[in-house]
Order: C-alpha cells, then structure tokens, then sequence
DNA sequence: CCCAAACAGGACCAATCGGGTCCGGATAGG
DNA sequence: CCTATCCGGACCCGATTGGTCCTGTTTGGG
C-alpha cells in the first residue's frame, strides 16, 4: 500500500540511534539497555544494532561492559545512510540499471534506464535531511503541530 | 533488498501510459491490443488500466469498440501520480501521522511524526518529474547497450 | 586463571503483502 | 437482441520481511 517501504526496521534504527545520541560522549550503551529505554524488543534492537555496526553508522566494543557508541554525530547521518544501512542500496524496481534478471519483457520494455532519474532525486532528497534534523521535528508528543517544518523547506528545495 | 518499492506494477503502468500516448489523438485502445504491444501479460495491463482510470489518469470507455484514453497529457501527469494511483498514497511505514493502528510502541515511539518530513521531501521529487520527462530518458530500443548505456548519462544529466 | 557479559553472524520460522489470474456483472455498439 | 469490452470484485501463490534463537568469540572482572 505504501510505496515508500522502509520497512519499519528502519524507523527503528532512527529511534536507537537517536536514544544512543541522547546520551552520548562515549558513554556506551547495550543492547539490552537500549531494548528497555525505548520499548523496542530487544532481539530486534540488537539485529538494528548489527546491522548499523555493518553500515559504519556505528561503532561496536565488543567483550564485557561492551556495547554501542555513536559512529558520527548525528547531524552527519543521512536519512539515506541508514535505510541503506538497513534495508539495502537505494534502488527502485528489479527494472533498475543494475538488475541481474527477471525482467521478462526486456526486450520491449521501454523504460530501461528511465527510474534512475527519479531514482536520483529520491537519493537526493534523502541525503539532505540528516538525524539530527529529524530529531529537531520530533516534538516531544506534547507541542506537535502537523504541518510545521521550518529546516527543510529552505535547505531541500534544491 | 530495495527500498523504493514501486512494485512493479508502476513500472508497468507507465509503459502502459507511454504506449497509449504514442498513439493518441482520442484513439481508444484496448486492454489486449497494448498487451500485445508492451509485451505485458493481458491481464495484467487490465488490472493496471484499471487503477490508472480509477486515479483519473486514463479515461475508460465502455461497451463494444470501447478502451482506455490518455485523460491528460504525459506532460501533466507526474511520478508521484502514477504511483499513487497503483500502489495507493505515498507513505513511508507504518508509523506514519495518519497510520491506523499497528504500531505496538507507540507510548515509547520517539518518531511520532518524524517521518513526515522525509515524506514530503521525497513526493515533492515525485512530483517535479513528468511521464514525459521519463519518455525522453528512454532509449529507443536501437541504442540499447546491454550493460553500457552511454545516452543516459549525457541526455539525461542535462 | 576462570567466569560472566556482550557482540558477531549466522540459520530459521511465521506472517504479511504484493503479483498475477480469473470470474460474474454492467454497458454500449451492431 | 447479441456480442464485445470494461468493471469490480475474490482468489491463490510466491516473495519478502519481521522477529527469534543459537553458537561462537572477545573482553573485563573476581
């Protein structure tokens, strides 16, 4: 129904990466405590958490009191760093540039090369907004106006 | 594995929509006669069809000699059209303001309407590319280069 | 020196969703 | 009146995702 999947594993990485930004400074924190300070299960918090490490968006101390530290600080993560973290390279049909197969009409399908222009402008728009702004637009339940978005409108429009 | 899931179906749907504006001129076709001109299984450019007239893109004409019209121009019909028409309105998970239910952590979910603003970043990209601007990208079969496509990057940078 | 804590990296299962097909009904032309 | 064609469902199958678990391996503390 949506065509924008990001498959709700992403929406959990921004909310462990923004708790593990809350309080940061080196301090890490585990997977467990992560589980339990944002209500997220915990397995599914440590396979975020993995994947994240994967993705370079976060660093990893592993043995005893280990845990996870924030890579970058979180105005230098883009939206589009993490769903490629999670979900995999940005890419839009299995019709795009670099498909390996199972385009059965290749040969009259017209559109060969067409998504990737769309497909850039997505990226684009992805690479502009950083966590820390999206963390600026969550309004801590209480003040949140629907349509206020004051950072964007002026960085993104082109 | 891919985030921007337009599902195929999009796809489809505009070299549908491209099929029926190369022989425009209110000349009606019909379901199997742009299957068998697209290459797409009959059934499907039916269902395909059938979602673009009911999203106001395509005009249905019923009865005998009946068929599928162009409603506007391939200039005036965007991305984000086509997509909403076929896999419904643009929304990034589940999560979003206007979800109806389903995510279980709502009382901890610190991304109550963060995602909001990515949303509307990525249809505004939507909506700045037209069908036409799509159909221009497109090689015309003859200059295709299996793994090497040159007239992209050139025609289509600019 | 040994044990506990915590990450690594898989495999694995269940459920949801999308792709694709088909069928009866309505409608308009011949 | 008959036929061709669109309409609007329901339906099934496959794929992908969400979520869990288990077995190392590493490191700090007792």
């Amino acid at each position: 129904m949506a065509m924008l999947r990001l498959s709700k594993l992403t929406d959990y990485a921004v909310v462990v990466l923004i708790r593990l930004a809350e309080a940061d400074g080196g301090i890490v924190q585990t997977s467990p405590g992560i589980a339990g300070a944002t209500g997220v299960p915990e397995p599914t918090v440590a396979k975020v958490l993995k994947a994240l490490a994967a993705g370079d968006l976060v660093i990893s101390l592993r043995g005893a009191r280990g845990g996870y530290r924030l890579a970058r600080d979180l105005d230098a993560i883009s939206v589009g760093d993490v769903i490629r973290a999670i979900d995999g390279p940005i890419a839009l049909t299995a019709c795009v540039d670099g498909a390996i197969g199972g385009c059965d009409v290749q040969d009259r399908c017209a559109v060969k090369g067409r998504w990737d222009v769309v497909n850039h402008a997505i990226q684009q728009a992805l690479a502009t907004i950083s966590l820390a702004e999206m963390r600026r637009a969550a309004i801590p339940f209480a003040f949140r106006v629907p349509e206020f978005l004051p950072a964007i409108t002026a960085s993104a429009a082109e």
